[in-house]
This record gives C-alpha cells, structure tokens and sequence, in this order.
DNA sequence: GTTAAAAAAGCTGATTACACCCTGTTTTAC
DNA sequence: GTAAAACAGGGTGTAATCAGCTTTTTTAAC
C-alpha cells in the first residue's frame, strides 16, 4: 500500500535533538533515519560509509563544518539530495542564506512533527518546501530586494586593535600611547574605517563593528 | 528485576525537540513520560490534569512563561518535583540563574542521550546533579565569587529613549530635537547616565548599556 | 490648600576631544 | 625605481564634556 520509505540523514550538533527525532521520525511509516552526524565533517564521512539518503535534515549552527558549508558541500558532490534546513531562527538571515546554500526547504524547530514528515515528504517529491510562516518572511525579502548581508568590510589587524581600543572611555591620544603609534596615525585609522563603516562618530563606529561582529564587549 | 520507571515532563517550546526527546526517552525502561508542554503557562495546566511527575525537564527560553519563572512556579507548588534544566547555553548566567531559580541540574543539549537518562535518575534520587562541563564553569564562578550581574542600574523612560538614540551618528542637538527636549537637558541626562553607569563619554555610556541588556543593536 | 523639599528641566560659559583637512615621510612590494 | 601602503606632522571648526547656577514641575508633609 505505501510507497517505499524516504531514506534522510539528520545532522545536528545537539546530540539530544539528533537522537529525539531519529527515534520519533523512526516511529513515522514514511520515513527512514539512515543515519545522523553532529557537523559537516562527521556528515562528510559517514555518507561514504552509508547509502545516499534522499533527504538530510540540516542544522546551521554546527562546530568545525556549520549548516553553509555542508549544504554546499552537499549541491557539490552530491546534487540530487535534497537538503532541509531545520535551525530554531525565524530571522531572514540565516534562512536565505541557507536557501542560498542550496537547502530546498526550511523548518522552524518549533514546528510539530507531522508538517515535518509533510516536509519531508514534499521536498523528497518536488525538491523544494517553504513553509507558511517562513514564507512571508521569504516574499517580503525578494521584494524589498535589499542586499541580505551588509558587505563584510575587510580590516587589518591594527584597524581591529583600534576599533576594540575605541569600546572605551580611553582618548585617541591614549589609544595611540596604547597602540605606539602618533595621533595622527590613529587619525588615519578612524578616517579609514569611517569610510568602510559609512559613519561619521566613534560611537557609529563601535555600533557597526559590534553588529558585523567585529568585536566582542 | 528493574525499580519502577521515573515518571517526567518534558517543557520546550520547539515541539520537534520536545517530542523527538519524548520518544527517545520513552524507549528507555527507565524513563516514563508523562506529558510534555511548550511553556511554563502550559505545564501549569497540564500538570493539574496529569499524574505529578517525578522530574521535570525544563527549556530555558520560551515564549509566555520561561524556565526561569516555571522553575520558580515549580518549587512554590510542588517542591518535590525536581527540575533539570536543559539547554543549549553553555555560558555561565543562564546556568547559574536557572540553579537559583531552583533547578536541581543543569543539561546542554549537545549531552547524550544515556547521559541524560543517568542525569534525570541521579536528580530522581539525589535531587540535584550537574554534569562536568558545566561543573567546571561552576566552580569557577563561585571561587570567583564575583557578583553574577554587575548590580543593575536604574534609569527611567527618557533615559533609555536617549541611550538609544546614542546609538547612532547623531549629534546630542538632533536627539535633543527628537526628544523634544533643550540640548541642555540633554546634558543633564548625560551626566547623569554618566554617574550611574561610572563612565566618562558617550562611547562608554553606549557600552555599559549594552553590556547591561538596556539597549539592543 | 499651602508650603517645603526634591527632582527634573533649562541655561551660560569654558575646556577638551573629535572630526576633517592637506601635506610629507617612511616602509613595503613588485 | 616606482607605486602603494602605512605612518606622521600641522592646523581648523565643531561637537562633546564639564562645572556651576536658575527655573519649573512634582512630591509629599503639614
């Protein structure tokens, strides 16, 4: 009566998770976990020593191989799996980034087991699924057509020096004592990444650097 | 030949974790779940309508009611109900504030699955039980013994409001005609967020209100 | 209701650091 | 040798910082 199970891998970093939905999709009739990996790497390996799955349940945030990576990894040497993104972020970022990767689908994990299966089971079929919560976020993204990630602005070693010297209440005079340098040096520094960051204050300069993740407070 | 199964409850608010755990769990012969619920508001009726659990394990982050708060709601009504907090955080705060909240162990979902299963049977038994990755962090905290937060600092509505627009490339001009307000009462709020927050310029100010959680970018 | 105390808001003026300029030197790489 | 980069000096206008003070509003006591 039914078709042939639809054979996926789960690669997530949580072991708990990993195992918990091996053992509650093992229990569906559609589905069979061939086998599970806690990152990229650990994927990478145990695909050579598994069949292929038709599907892999993906995580993003992973150690050593995150969710990119292994998705691309996946478009580019083995196409024709199919990739379902599975990460707990409702924020755009990640999701495009991951459709970006290749994944055909994303699934929040707050969502119940049965639309996972019906994930699943539609992107084995028709190789892509977006959900409806997610999909509003999708549209309005295409639309608004925004570049996703503000260009990553490339520093040097003594621009990051400088920029985490600023996260305080020290004066250029002493960031330059601090940093050896004259002054005006630390002048040209601030010019510099002015300009990269698009600001006008040490304190835009410190905002931008904190949200690119430049630094750390 | 084996003693009774402990009898626990599951509270997440990611439905597949909270379920893939419930069925990896209930293959073991040690563990019985009762019921599970996505937050603290949930429990609260599921476990009037329920056989008292045993243990509870307990997400931290969740929507209407978090661990926090449920751990506390928990410990008021049923004490003999044990807590074992689960997450993906290993940092110190989250631990350490779910321990006071009353939780008798602390679990990274990265642990395995017959570590959990040992750590919800040592917390059956011995009431509490924290495993050696966060022991370690633990321990370091309290020989520290540092305050955990930096004692919060009071500020009102104006305040914030002007932090948050410190944020930015504006001059305290602008964000005084934003805010309706005469530069020079800008000033006062400077100063005074200047005191409060030990700090000596508008960079350090946007620091310190960071590092506290006031404001976000 | 009056009134004293306290808090918030507003003002003046002086000093300092920041933001921005142009120019020149040293170092590094090709 | 030359070009690019990093570094450095001098100088200017503006915004930020800071101290001290007055006025208005709020609070609470009487």
């Amino acid at each position: 009566m039914y078709p042939e199970k639809i054979n996926i891998a789960i690669v997530d970093d949580h072991t708990l998770f990993r195992q918990g939905l091996a053992s509650l999709l093992n229990d569906s009739d559609k589905i069979n976990v061939l086998f599970d990996a806690e990152n990229g790497q650990d994927m990478i390996k145990k695909i050579s020593q598994n069949p292929l799955p038709e599907v892999i349940l993906m995580d993003i945030t992973m150690p050593l191989m995150d969710g990119y990576e292994s998705t691309k990894w996946i478009k580019q040497h083995h196409p024709e799996i199919k990739v379902l993104a599975l990460s707990m972020f409702e924020e755009d970022k990640p999701i495009i980034a991951m459709l970006k990767s290749g994944a055909g689908g994303y699934m929040l994990k707050q969502s119940k087991a049965a639309d996972l299966i019906e994930a699943i089971t539609g992107i084995a079929q028709q190789s892509f699924y977006i959900n409806e919560l997610v999909s509003g976020k999708l549209l309005r993204n295409i639309q608004n057509n925004q570049p996703l990630k503000t260009q990553q602005v490339e520093i040097n070693a003594n621009e990051l020096k400088f920029l985490e010297l600023c996260c305080s209440d020290l004066t250029y005079k002493q960031i330059a004592d601090i940093m050896n340098l004259s002054p005006h040096t630390i002048d040209n520094y601030r010019e510099a990444l002015f300009q990269k960051f698009d600001t006008k204050s040490r304190t835009g300069l410190v905002i931008a650097a904190l949200k690119q993740d430049l630094i750390k407070i």
